[in-house]
DNA sequence: TCTGGGGTCCTAGGACCC
DNA sequence: TCTGGGGTCCTAGGACCC
């Protein structure tokens, strides 16, 4: 239920905002534990990760996965005080699904373990809708065509399926109701984009309005780019109008930027084009910053070196920028904020 | 009664290059 | 009646995940 409409069903609620840091670094403690009992762990969200055990069987002296997952859960609730639940199969997508059925809430005692050669068998206990990236767009064109347990699919043949469904998603389909998935393990590393959006409590047509929110949204993401040490090539707004449409733009620099001057002034005007697009009131704003790499460092040779009113960024730029950072660091995000933003991008 | 926030990946089409 | 072909980069939109 969004917000806005619970604090109307009730409006003496009191909100509570995620602890969104305190999340991030019980995750990672998790990532270290979890790093000793495999050489690859791959994080596939805040609070899911994928080992690959193979390998290791020397290591473990040929236990059985259950036991070596039981020490594992073992250990990070010694280390960091949370419960975690452990699925075990050949591949990633057998492990997933292995590890709702490991879920204690379910009466199992937090491991699940899906033998070698069973897998199939394991599928046909699942709905459609339990498999990755099976999603509601998905979910219902195959219910449509009667399709609503993985034993659906398995009365039709391949060719069949790809009349319906096309031949790369008949094929996927196909795959993935076997307990086929050839998906490796990898550690992944870096984000790949950074993002802030916000829906307003009441929709907002004033543009100068949505201008002093899109700075907001980018002093956030701008900041989070250079605490990573980051750099971006490609800037992105993104608005949704009050009919639910979504509408972006997005821009490639040629050179990676980090400061605010530099990213609010290519922001706003792609704001200003999607408003001159449709100019209708905005529901949602949002900015995001991709084509990341590691932020070139700030005393390296500059070849050029540009004022205010132009893309590149200015060595004063950057220094104005990090010390920004550190005053917000010491004493709070709203501890120094632009006071106002004049037409010509300057602050 | 409308539908959060932060991400990833994929696709289609166009520009441009050799 | 014909308008090569393959690769790369970029933009816009959409599906999906937690």
């Amino acid at each position: 239920m969004p917000i806005s409409r619970a604090l109307k069903l009730c409006p003496e609620a009191l909100c509570v905002p995620v602890p969104r840091k305190a999340c991030s670094a019980k995750s990672h403690e998790i990532r270290s534990t979890l790093e000793r009992f495999a050489p690859v762990v791959e994080g596939a969200s805040i609070d899911e990760w994928y080992l690959d055990m193979s390998g290791t069987e020397g290591v473990y002296h040929d236990e059985h996965l259950s036991v070596t997952a039981h020490r594992m859960r073992d250990a990070v609730q010694g280390e960091t005080g949370l419960t975690i639940s452990v699925g075990g199969g050949t591949n990633k997508l057998i492990a997933k699904l292995a590890v709702e059925r490991a879920k204690p809430k379910l009466g199992a005692d937090g491991v699940h373990i899906v033998e070698p050669g069973t897998e199939e068998d394991f599928l046909q206990t699942f709905d459609l809708a339990d498999i990755p990236l099976v999603g509601p767009r998905f979910q219902e064109r195959l219910a449509a065509l009667g399709m609503v347990r993985v034993t659906d699919v398995l009365q039709y043949d391949i060719s069949t399926l790809r009349s319906w469904l096309g031949k790369r998603e008949a094929e996927w389909l196909w795959d993935r109701v076997h307990g086929v998935s050839d998906s490796v393990v990898e550690s992944g590393g870096e984000a790949k984009s950074i993002s802030r959006d916000e829906t307003f409590p009441q929709d907002i047509d004033d543009d100068r309005e949505l201008e002093r929110e899109l700075l907001a949204l980018m002093t956030r993401a701008a900041s989070d780019l250079r605490g990573d040490g980051l750099a971006a090539r490609t800037i992105t707004v993104r608005i949704r109008d009050a009919d639910f449409r979504t509408r972006s733009a997005r821009r490639t620099l040629v050179e990676p930027v980090v400061t605010d001057r530099v990213l609010m002034r290519v922001a706003r005007e792609l704001l200003r084009k999607l408003r001159a697009a449709r100019r209708v009131p905005a529901r949602l704003l949002g900015v995001a910053l991709s084509s990341l790499g590691q932020d070139p460092e700030a005393d390296q040779l500059r070849l050029f070196e540009a004022g205010p009113g132009t893309d590149s960024e200015t060595e004063r730029d950057r220094v104005l920028a990090k010390a920004i950072d550190r005053v917000r660091e010491r004493f709070g995000p709203r501890s120094i904020i632009p006071a106002s933003l004049a037409d010509d991008g300057t602050e």
